[in-house]
Formats: C-alpha cells, sequence, structure tokens
DNA sequence: AAAGAAAAGGGTGTTTTAACGGTATATAGC
DNA sequence: GCTATATACCGTTAAAACACCCTTTTCTTT
C-alpha cells in the first residue's frame, strides 16, 4: 500500500459490452460517494490490457458474463491469476447455478442478477471492499448444496465447447460430427459426458443450459 | 395540442424490470438536452397505468421486451391501441428476425438491440421525434425480406405459448400432452405448426427460437 | 342453417436421440 | 514400468422425435 487515507475511494473497473448499460451503471455508481469508476472495457480483455497499463490498479471490478473476445468466466479467471487482491464482482442477466458455482469458486467475492436493485449493488460492493465478499441467499444455498462438486469439470475444452454451440442448432448430431470432423460415436460420447455432469437427459436441456450460462450466445445477427 | 414551443422536450417514458440499466438510462438520456424522463416502471402494465393516469402522455415510450407480468409485444399492443400517437422504441437484447418483423409490424417507431451506442440512441430518439421512425440497416432488410409474411401468425395463442414454455426442459413430447391435459397427437400438431411458421426443423431450434425471441424466459432460479 | 376455417385427435412409417455396454491409445504423474 | 486420466472410438436396443396423410369436432361467418 502506497498511500492510505481513511475516506479512501474504492476505485471499480467495469467490464461489459452493452454501451448503455455500462454507461448508466458508471453514472450510478459516481453519484454514490464511496465509489469511483476509472476503468471501463467492451470486453475481458480490453480490461485486462487498461488494468495492465494502470497506475493505480482498481479495488474491484465488476464483470459481465457474456462479452464478445473473452467472457467474464476468462477475464475473472485472469483477474484472479495475475491480481489476487482485486475483488471481482459479477454482475449478469446469467444467474444460475452453473454461472454462480463456478464464478464463487474460481475466487469472485459476488455474483449478482442485473435484475439487482440500486441499494443493493452499493450494499454489496461496499461489503466486498470490507468483508471480502457478499453472498445472495441464492449464492449461499448453491455454495451448501450444489449438484457441481468439482469445478474442473464445470469448465468445457475446445471440444465439448464447440460442439455446445453446435447443439443450438437444427443439426443432428451425424450432421455435427461431420462437421466437426469426428466420427458420431465420439460426438455422442460428448453428449453422454455432458448429459452426465450437467444431470440432464435432453439435448433441449442441453441447449437450454448453453443459452442461460452464456457458454453459447445466440449469433449476433447481421444483415 | 394544448402547448407547443418551440424547443419543446421530449417526454420520454421507460419500461425495463432491469433497474440498473433503467436508473442508467434514465441518467444517461436526462443528461441529453432535448430529452426529459417523466415515467419509469419495471413491467408494461405498470407503464401503462402510470401513462393512463399522467396529465401529459409522453411522447415516447422505451420499452424492453422480456418483462414479468406484461411483457413488450404486449405492451406495445396495448400503447398502440389507446394511444396511437405515442411512439414506440423497443430496445432489448432480443434483436431477431422475429422480434423485429412483429414489433415494427405492430407499429414500433425503431427497434434497437442493447448493445447500441449511446450515440446512436440519441440519434434515433431524435428522427422517431422528428420523422416518426428510425430503422437500422438489419431493421429494413428484414422489412424488404422476411420470411414471415403474415403478422397475425406470428402472435401465439395460449396453447402455442404454453407448448413452447415447456418445450424448453427435459419433457418428452407425451409428458407435455399429459401436463397439457391434451392428446399426444394435438401436441405433435402444436409442433408441426410451429415448424411450418418459423421455418425449423427440430425441437433445439424451437428452444433456440423461444429464447431468442423472449417468448420463453428462463424462470428466475429462487433458493 | 350452411359453408368454411380452425383446432383437436388419429394411424403409420422413418429417422434421430438416448442409455447401456464396451475397447484402444496417448500422455502425464508416481 | 505402472496407474490414472482424457480422448477417440464402437455396437445394440428402446424410446423419442419427426413426416405425412387423414377424420372429427368446434367454432365462426355469412
Amino acid at each position: 500500500m502506497v498511500t492510505v487515507s481513511p475516506n479512501k475511494i474504492i476505485r471499480i473497473a467495469i467490464a461489459d459490452d452493452v454501451p448503455i448499460l455500462r454507461k448508466g451503471l458508471i453514472l450510478l455508481l459516481n453519484s454514490y460517494k464511496p465509489c469511483g469508476v476509472d476503468i471501463e472495457a467492451n470486453n475481458g480483455e480490453e480490461l485486462i490490457s487498461k488494468i495492465k497499463s494502470a497506475e493505480n490498479k482498481p479495488d474491484i471490478c465488476i464483470l459481465d458474463i457474456s462479452m464478445p473476445v473473452m467472457d467474464g468466466y476468462e477475464t475473472l479467471s485472469a483477474i484472479k491469476q495475475y491480481w489476487p487482491n482485486i475483488k471481482v464482482v459479477i454482475l449478469s442477466v446469467h444467474y444460475n447455478e452453473y454461472t454462480i458455482i463456478r464464478t464463487v469458486r474460481e475466487g469472485a467475492s459476488c455474483c449478482l442478477p442485473k435484475e439487482v436493485d440500486t441499494d443493493e449493488l452499493f450494499t454489496a460492493i461496499k461489503q466486498v471492499h470490507n468483508k471480502g465478499y457478499y453472498h445472495t441467499e441464492l449464492v449461499k444455498h448453491y455454495l451448501n448444496n450444489s449438484m457441481y462438486e468439482d469445478v474442473r469439470k464445470l469448465k468445457l475444452n475446445k471440444n465439448e465447447q464447440e460442439f455446445l454451440r453446435l447443439c443450438c442448432s437444427d443439426m443432428s448430431y451425424k450432421q455435427i460430427a461431420l462437421q466437426m470432423e469426428l466420427s458420431p460415436r465420439t460426438i455422442d460420447g460428448y453428449r453422454d459426458d455432458l448429459f452426465l455432469k450437467l444431470n440432464i437427459k435432453s439435448r433441449s436441456a442441453l441447449v437450454m443450459f448453453a443459452l442461460q450460462t452464456g457458454l453459447v450466445t445466440s449469433p449476433s445477427e447481421k444483415a
């Protein structure tokens, strides 16, 4: 610590690819006395690079999950690897068992849904800064009571990610196998593995999972 | 018109169930001189009731699609029915052919993705107020070139909505039929109808459609 | 009251999905 | 060298999904 003042401001960095939300959040947080937003980025990669070149590192990073280039899951890992002391708050539309367990187990200090009310957001940030964490009832519930035992299994490898992405379409497993240049049997194995890991029984549920966790983002349609 | 001043402010009403986005948007729009936000609501029903009791009706309503109680699609219909002169801007994460065609054909003056950049949002609002509409390239593209000919077919009835909701799960069609107290054949018919209407061939694509259009919202998980 | 449309129910066949049981190979750690 | 682990691969069977053509019932509409 170089300078410590009694009324030190909580330095905040924000990564979110929705400009109106990001700008709004900045106005909102800056209007709240103890906070100051220094860094904003529209994806994880940009955030990491801005933190690297920042003279004063932020106290807290607020991350969205689904962002282009580098998503919130990866960004969280990178931050915790480079700067373990920076606290991370996940603020996302994706708010489910998978997202909560994966991010909190990876070191997030707090995981909130975007539907959070502004007062609770302020409370959360203050408590994260002072106590190191802020867990909602749902987060507490899943921390005590989750079907996912092993964090490592929550991360999907490249092939699994690609498979999951292709599942979100009209393609049959045979066509997916063809596209990925793998045997249909191998694809069956991927599916069976995911069904087991995620405790689901159908491709429909797999699609639900993919979209709800932000692991697959619907292709932003371009004309 | 009761009072017309040369520098009349554009009166805006906002309905969105995400408080931080709503608050942020209000700060943002109020910081833009020609705009003034008078009404905010966290769902369509609340918005309609606030407009009803408002002395001065808004010029423009900004609507989210996926909201509890009354969603953006229904809210748009209601507004256009009661107050055809109020302009509606759809601002949503849901930005696809279905959403664009359905809202614009129903009378929306503008349909924007939440990823819109703040300058474009300001431009859109100004142009909607002056010219009556603002269409992005993607909106223009779909207006000239859509697979949905008939707007009426875009609206799903109660049974179809319920069916679509239940499709987003691990349930088999047989289980869905049981749950809805209808014959499995009838359910098959619903599916075939939707496949035809939406030009898709699999339940996975149906789930994708349901989530991407906001016609089905993932149940917000509660502990 | 008759015609027509829309919704529900039906039969039958093919294709795809899903559950279960396996083997072979590479490679990283002990 | 052995063991654990991850990856790719294989076969069988049952269930579910999907396609196609058809009838009955229930409403609107005229």
